[in-house]
DNA sequence: CAGAAATTGAGTAGTTCTACCTAGAACAAT
DNA sequence: ATTGTTCTAGGTAGAACTACTCAATTTCTG
């Protein structure tokens, strides 16, 4: 098999030259590119065509899940590796369902990092160690449970994720008006669509559900 | 001078690795050890000896406040690098208070990494770029309001964080009402009370408060 | 370019919250 | 026994939010 190109999207520097650094030595993969936010790395993904985009889940901009979607419907060559630091069921269920191909860990060792990226790379999927037990749970909720549940964030726009980070950071609709330079109607307005699309009632829901998904 | 020893804490591997990759170059400064929590950090510094501690708010076990204030007493020649995700006034804050010598964003650079742990050993403080305007906008906070900023939650009653809980849940008044069999009117006026204890003046702040301090 | 989606803004009504106030009952501490 | 705190509950007023409606403009997308 020829070189496994990788992109590494994470909008912290550390963790992007913590993979490099571990990469490093390997010859068989090679790290083509970085990216500091979800949009940053749909576009160079779109340019540098890697094999494998290590994702995380927390960027700004354009989160993890989203980006996930999206290079799913745009490119679906590519594979994906989320790398984060929840070991939350529900994050990982998450990232399954959005498509991704592995899911692992920042804390994942040395070899469990390398045996991952290059099990995806040959068309497998890979989980680590502490995150296979919770997918086995999750199946016997499903079973036990099969309502729909409301999805993710990803249903909300781009403008609607602002509004509703600056709600959860405590602002009332005027306030957050005066911020974006619109009228506080309009705020309102996106409130209601938010709140709509979230079968949210009040705005104490609408907080904790953006803490919950990281929308702040 | 002498080569800088220091010793990183931190739980995840990635962030210790990058650490690494940063100073690998570095003739000046070595790393002699690493702690993957709180009462290891304590115990590998006894016997390493560091200069210099690089340490995770974070971690398990003993969080890096606390590890900060038992170094601080039991070894103050040791200095203490926080090295943190968080760039909020809080932490960053209550680290210094606790007796660190620098605070940093994990979203550093390389040249800023490697000046703050230069300088911390040398004898001086270090503050990273996104930190500093925070000192300066709490000291301002703290001239024009000398009161010390109602930290925890403990001056909160048993029954107002009780209600604290359901409203950071979702509920209304009226629903905590019925649930805790008192009348609306009492739920509102436990909330008037606690927003004035805690300065607070929305109900999303209330909920992010909640969540922060742990009241869910 | 045409159509869809997103963003902006407002009308209208009803509900909930915010911020004050007073006040009695229960209970603990000095 | 008096004092203080907590919990209870109501009055009043205004601000903010919720839930609909419609509609103009911009932006995205096929």
């Amino acid at each position: 098999m020829s070189v496994i190109k990788i992109l590494v999207a994470d909008d912290h520097a550390m963790i992007r030259d913590g993979v490099r650094y571990l990469i490093q030595d390997e010859v068989d993969i090679e790290i083509i590119g970085e990216a500091v936010d979800g949009e940053d790395a749909l576009e160079k993904i779109g340019e540098l065509k890697p094999d494998v985009a290590i994702v995380d889940i927390n960027m700004p901009n354009m989160n993890g899940l989203e980006l996930i979607a999206r290079l799913r419907e745009e490119q679906p060559e590519v594979r994906i590796m989320v790398f984060s630091i929840h070991d939350e069921e529900e994050y990982m269920l998450k990232s399954i369902k959005f498509g991704a191909h592995g899911y692992m860990i920042k804390d994942a060792d040395r070899e469990e990092f390398l045996k991952g990226i290059r099990t995806i790379a040959e068309g497998g999927k890979f989980f680590g160690k502490n995150t296979e037990k919770l997918l086995v749970e999750s199946y016997v909720n499903k079973l036990e449970s099969p309502e729909p549940k409301v999805d993710p964030a990803s249903i909300l726009t781009k403008r609607e994720k602002e509004i509703l980070s600056l709600v959860a950071r405590g602002l009332k609709s005027k306030a957050i008006g005066d911020k974006l330079f619109i009228s506080a109607r309009t705020v309102d307005n996106h409130r209601g669509n938010i709140m709509q699309k979230l079968k949210i009632h009040a705005t104490a829901e609408l907080v904790s559900f953006a803490i919950k998904n990281d929308i702040i």
